[in-house]
DNA sequence: CGTACTGTACCGGCTGGACGGTCTAGCATG
DNA sequence: CATGCTAGACCGTCCAGCCGGTACAGTACG
């Protein structure tokens, strides 16, 4: 039962080593070996801990849900405000999130039509909709929460295809400003 | 030489079905058996056309350059304006430009760390510098031009990863609309 | 205190299937 | 008969998942 205390588990170990490889090198990369072996355990003691790759996929997934209910906290408080924290982690901070979200992008578009593909939209689609709602209570205007969440969708996609874009967080800060005088 | 003459080739049903089957099932779908399968021709045709998987790439990438050009000269001209017409192809109309477009930005995302992935986003970063060319002359503000194109890719963004954004075109519209006021 | 048993965590060789790519044999048309 | 194109069996590699182990901690019992 672990008890759920013990933390940097060798499970977390495996998810986290999971992630990494899904995002630097595509879902090709992340095969059990590879993931054992940056997470320094056997194939056999991966699969102890996920019978399957569908499991270590729903296990990540899990995982996310977590941080992103803490994540959409963190965003109705922030100091910057819910539209510039949003923004600013739609740009890949290289943190577990993110690094965790950059992964479930990438299963969700390996996959269009498997059951696994699926889950990983539906985890995506939930975040995206605690944003929205965040945006569009702070902006009290749906079209407007609609266009930003687009606009990080933009930099997000950028950031997982590799399209550099420095200064795209400025620029957009800038027109939005001038939204905002509206 | 086949004189670039002759349409619907096999050549060309070739690079429809491999660009249909990732499109449609990701990169994991589009092997070689199926890509010929769904072609309806045999494998031993397929590589006589593409000596290699990576060649079948490249023939895409190619394909997409020549209807990239075309794509940025109506985007010129286009009679509802360059910004409308942009954001209306940021969503997948079913055309073949988009097909070709989801395909390679499946293959972008797929080997983050290969030649054939780094020419896949080569290619997508010069379409992207076209639209930006345009929508920043016709606009004159390269901070809006830079948030357009940015909507645009989160238009795509949801799409590709298969997440509903029903109406979000409206939305923009209507924000954009606001923006174009001042 | 020692022995036997149980459950948890982990190890790594193996297999069967899928996939990219090769090879050779055909077939149509000029 | 040659050339452009098609066919599909075949091969080597890679990978997911399986399975028979090892180590060790607890604990039950005499």
């Amino acid at each position: 039962m672990t008890a759920a205390g013990t933390q940097t588990s060798t499970r977390d170990r495996l998810l986290d080593a999971f992630e990494t490889l899904l995002k630097d090198g595509g879902s090709r990369a992340a095969t059990l070996d590879a993931v054992a072996s940056a997470a320094e355990v056997s194939k056999g003691g991966l699969l102890y801990h996920f019978p399957s790759k569908d499991d270590l996929v729903a296990g990540m997934l899990a995982r996310i849900h977590e941080m992103g209910d803490a994540d959409v906290a963190r965003m109705r408080t922030a100091e910057c405000g819910p539209v510039d924290f949003y923004l600013q982690t739609s740009v890949d901070t290289g943190s577990p999130f993110d690094r965790a979200l950059i992964a479930a992008a990438r299963i969700a578009q390996e996959s269009p039509g498997s059951p696994e593909g699926q889950r990983a939209r539906d985890t995506m689609a939930r975040l995206r909709q605690g944003w929205f709602e965040v945006l569009a209570e702070h902006l009290g205007d749906d079209s407007l929460a609609r266009t930003v969440q687009l606009i990080g969708d933009g930099l997000y996609f950028d950031d997982i295809t590799g399209l550099a874009h420095g200064g795209s967080l400025d620029h957009v800060r800038d027109t939005l400003r001038r939204l905002g005088a509206l």
